[in-house]
RNA sequence: GCGAGAGUGGCGAAACUGGCAGACGCGCUGGACUUAGGAUCCAGUGGGCCCAAAGCCCUUGGGGGUUCAACUCCCCCCUCUCGCACCA
């Protein structure tokens, strides 16, 4: 059956041979053009690509191709991800290196992304695990400790035992490590930390002036940021002038509320409360038992509070009562002050717990009429609140915290749940942290002329934990860059997410040897236009780079404030309702799929079978229709190849002229009249014919639709659909008696369909296109030619079919001239025969008539 | 619990600011061409009433509402997906 379709093995290898060879996608700065930065996410070298990649890169192809013919100077670069935990697996499974291991990897999926014939700019090709990438990586982070954006500290952080490394919370998905899906435990270590809450705020307020990313991905990115306003105060411990309890609330117009206090077991005020052995013995067992527990343990669903009351008692600073401390579980050491006021009346969790306890609940907030529930959280006035009865919530708030300030007892407390990044990884295959431990001067940062510290490649890896490169004496051992005493390197390397927090950059000017990339190129191409990439970054990734481009931007090297100006989030690739997976066995191989019906097919399902956002069900009857698609286009242009090319033109595309140079409308689809200078031009066919007129109204309606598509909202599946309308008027317009228009009108209006088709389909399905532009006549190549334009002439229409309703209903159709008058309308409509039957014996209300489209008589009888 | 998104034929999906629901494709049915068809071309294909046709009725998760007109707008409810989750 093979020997049924077109040749695309042939062709899809010629013409990614043509392109490279004669460097098509090849960019340079050119300020005199607009630019157009597309970049799909850097894969990671895990050995083969697929479906998912397939997707993503059919995406960017795509618009980076049309852009090309829009006439913008198109920056589409690709990359590897390089450093990461499965090469530094396959070692210790294997014996393999993991340099060996990634290049090799890196030599496969570049051979298959070439058989996708995408129009990559390979001479930018970056490697993140090269020295000459990750020494500017080096250079940054010394730059950033200078700042005081990077910092050691001791903390207790997300350890993964199967990947035997700290996890970034980022990198923590309900309790499990992002990567192998391990339960993730807490450990207590020194670590490297970028301090990402810095930027906190600006990367929040930032999350409202990106108009061109998905909202569900900037509302995650708010949450996680979780910005909350409140007001931090002390709690005098009673008893004990010496002592006070700061804590952090949301809701201080509630304080009168407060009818307990509450201290994460951790919390270090717990010890110097405890006097009594007995009690201390009870605590200690208590806190023991709280910290056996696992992450998943304690975030387990409708968990039980569980606390201990404290013999001290703190003072509520409002009142002056006197009321009960407890140690609890479900007061976290990581959020705010790590203790709170409990208010059981405003709060589900307080409520909860003092019902357990037998605490007493006083309501602050007046209830709505009919109100039964338990806490209430709602708006109203407040009540059992001293100075602050009568007043509204909010302004409660504020009386709340200037009575704090007056007294000295708290301020105003903006808390953020984002925490620092933690980079360091206790693993080898990543970029060396390029500090220096000294018994004199202590940790001193690497001296910039001595960029790249570079990883060691002979190195022992046993899977055993710790980190690799304490056991490479040549490395480890070195001297101070301050007093040339010896000293030792850092051993632990950084998060793989960094060398992803600027790779874009890198691509603007890749083989810049004076920095991380050159400013002028960055200035330039920066930032990207269009990215796009899976939701699973929705805040990993796509917040690291948010970030390290700020810093960026603040040492003075990049004008942006943002790298992404939008963002496309695409979907998963499924089959059969689930994630493709070896386990399932429902994985589609993407060579499979090239061999058997060639890359333009793979990329036109892919873009066909759904919008882009939503996730992909794989469909291998689906795929047999895309390709039927292409060998039917295929046939019909070989078919007409010999008329099309001895046609006279009724397009100003006709003949070989050069690719635009003037700066195209970025704004969009706007027509320049394409046939402005035919007129009287010879070689250039009139069609006077009414039935060539409809068909070219057609074509030209297919332009504008293709466009409108492509540029509104990113409606790949229409588009395409769009085209095979196209064709499938194409066969039904050959097969028509071929003498009922003049032969030279047939043989020009062939022609235009024809060429038409091919440029819109291009960027989909390129090779097969270019081959049939090639097979036409063209000696250059289809993708250096403009994106056609619908000619606003050829779209007026002289009738219009105008739906005839009697109450509602469609009883009918009426063909009128456009814009006919609304009262011709509404007479020809009332006496139309379908219409007619209907008003027997009823009076008409009225009639609705909306130009060009409907009328509807309202009856009533 | 909070937040976001989504529910339309047998399936993937269309329908721009309210104006012919189901474009396009898959699948299925019938026909043509054929030694053959799992190639290709043509026609049909939401459900129901009807021998059939003309025609009529019903149909966008459910229930209300606004409107001449609702997949689209408003209110209530149900289901699913994703994210966060004892964040004070």
């Amino acid at each position: 059956m093979s020997s049924e379709r077109y040749p695309f093995s042939e062709i899809e290898a010629k013409w990614q041979g043509t392109w490279e060879s004669s460097k098509q996608f090849r960019v340079d700065q050119d300020p005199s053009r607009p630019k157009f930065y597309c970049l799909e996410m850097f894969p990671y070298p895990s050995g083969r690509i697929h479906m998912g990649h397939v997707r993503v890169y059919a995406i960017g192809d795509l618009l980076a191709r049309y852009k090309w013919m829009r006439g913008f100077n198109v920056l589409h670069p690709m990359g590897w991800d390089a450093f990461g935990l499965p090469a530094e697996n396959a070692a210790i499974e294997h014996g393999v290196h993991p340099a060996i291991w990634t290049y090799e990897n890196i030599d496969n999926m570049r051979a298959q992304l070439r058989k996708m014939g995408i129009s990559y700019d390979w001479d930018r090709e970056v490697t993140t695990c090269d020295p000459d990438y990750y020494k500017w990586e080096q250079l940054i982070f010394i730059r950033m400790l200078e700042r005081g954006l990077a910092y050691r500290r001791r903390s207790t952080v997300n350890w993964c035992p199967s990947c035997q490394t700290v996890l970034a919370n980022e990198q923590v998905e309900a309790g499990r490590c992002w990567r192998c899906d391990s339960e993730v435990t807490k450990r207590d270590i020194d670590g490297w930390f970028f301090k990402i809450t810095a930027y906190a705020e600006e990367l929040l307020a930032w999350c409202d002036r990106l108009p061109g990313w998905p909202e569900r991905v900037m509302t995650m990115q708010r949450n996680w940021i979780g910005k909350s306003e409140g007001a931090e105060f002390d709690l005098p411990v009673a008893g004990r002038p010496e002592l006070t309890l700061r804590i952090f609330t949301t809701r201080p117009d509630t304080a009168f509320g407060m009818t307990y206090a509450v201290l994460a077991p951790e919390h270090p005020l717990v010890d110097a409360l405890l006097t009594d052995p007995a009690e201390r013995a009870t605590v200690e067992r208590f806190r023991a038992e709280v910290a056996r527990q696992s992450e998943l343990e304690r975030t387990a669903e409708d968990r039980p509070k569980r606390g201990l009351r404290l013999q001290a008692q703190v003072v509520n600073p409002f009142n002056g009562a006197a009321i009960p401390l407890f140690v609890a579980d479900y007061v976290l050491m990581t959020y705010g002050t790590g203790a709170i006021m409990a208010v059981p009346g405003e709060d589900q969790r307080d409520w909860a717990f003092a019902r357990q306890h037998g605490l007493p609940i006083i309501e602050t907030v007046k209830r709505p009429e009919g109100w039964s529930g338990e806490a209430y959280t709602g708006d109203g006035v407040k009540i059992n609140s001293g100075f602050l009865d009568g007043l509204t919530i909010i302004e409660a708030k504020r009386q709340a915290i200037d009575w704090l300030v007056q007294q000295g007892l708290g301020t105003a407390k903006i808390n953020y749940r984002l925490r620092d990044w933690g980079i360091s990884r206790q693993r080898y295959w990543g970029a060396p942290i390029p500090v220096v431990y000294c018994p004199v001067d202590g940790m001193v940062p690497e001296k910039e002329e001595h960029l790249p510290v570079v990883l060691p490649q002979d190195v022992q890896l046993s899977g055993k934990g710790g980190s690799p490169l304490a056991e490479v004496a040549s490395f480890v051992n070195t001297t101070c860059p301050k007093c040339g005493g010896r000293a030792r390197r850092e051993t632990d390397t950084m998060d793989t997410f960094v060398e992803s927090s600027w790779y874009f950059l890198r691509y603007c000017s890749p083989h810049y040897e004076r920095g991380m990339f050159e400013p002028a190129a960055a200035d330039y191409w920066m930032p990207v236009d269009q990215y796009i990439g899976g939701i699973e970054h929705a805040v990993l990734h796509l917040l690291y780079a948010r970030f390290y481009t700020k810093v960026l931007r603040d040492l003075g090297l990049v004008k942006v404030d943002e790298p992404f100006q939008a963002l496309l989030s695409q979907g998963m690739v499924i089959k059969d309702g689930a994630k493709m997976s070896k386990s399932k066995g429902n994985v589609v191989d993407p060579d499979d799929l090239i061999r058997t019906f060639g890359a333009d097919t793979a990329r036109l399902f892919s873009l066909f079978a759904a919008p882009p956002e939503k996730d992909l069900d794989w469909n291998d009857h689906g795929v047999e229709g895309a390709s039927r698609f292409l060998n039917r286009v295929w046939r019909f242009v070989l078919q007409h190849a010999e008329e099309v090319r001895t046609a006279l033109s009724v397009y100003v595309g006709g003949g070989e002229t050069p690719p635009p140079t003037a700066p195209p409308d970025r704004a969009g689809a706007t027509a320049r009249s394409s046939n402005s200078d035919s007129g009287g031009r010879s070689g250039v066919a009139t069609i006077r014919s009414s039935e060539g007129k409809v068909f070219r109204r057609t074509i030209h309606e297919t332009i504008a639709r293709v466009t409108d598509d492509l540029e509104r909202d990113f409606h790949f599946n229409t588009a395409i659909s769009a085209i095979m309308e196209l064709v499938n008027a194409l066969y039904a317009f050959e097969a028509g008696p071929r003498d009922r228009l003049p032969a030279g009108e047939r043989a020009a209006l062939l022609r235009e369909a024809i060429e038409t088709v091919l440029l819109l389909l291009g960027p989909f399905s390129p090779h097969v296109t270019e081959e049939l532009w090639q097979q036409l006549g063209h000696t250059e190549s289809l993708f250096k030619r403009p994106w056609p334009t619908a000619d606003a002439a050829v779209l007026v229409r002289q009738e219009v079919t105008v739906v005839l309703q009697v109450d509602g209903k469609v009883r009918g159709r009426l063909t009128v001239e456009v814009d006919a008058a609304e009262a011709r309308v509404q007479e020809l409509a009332l006496a139309d025969d379908k219409v007619r039957p209907w008003l027997q014996g009823r009076t008409i209300a009225r009639v609705v008539v909306v130009p060009n489209r409907l009328v509807n008589v309202v009856t009533r009888s």
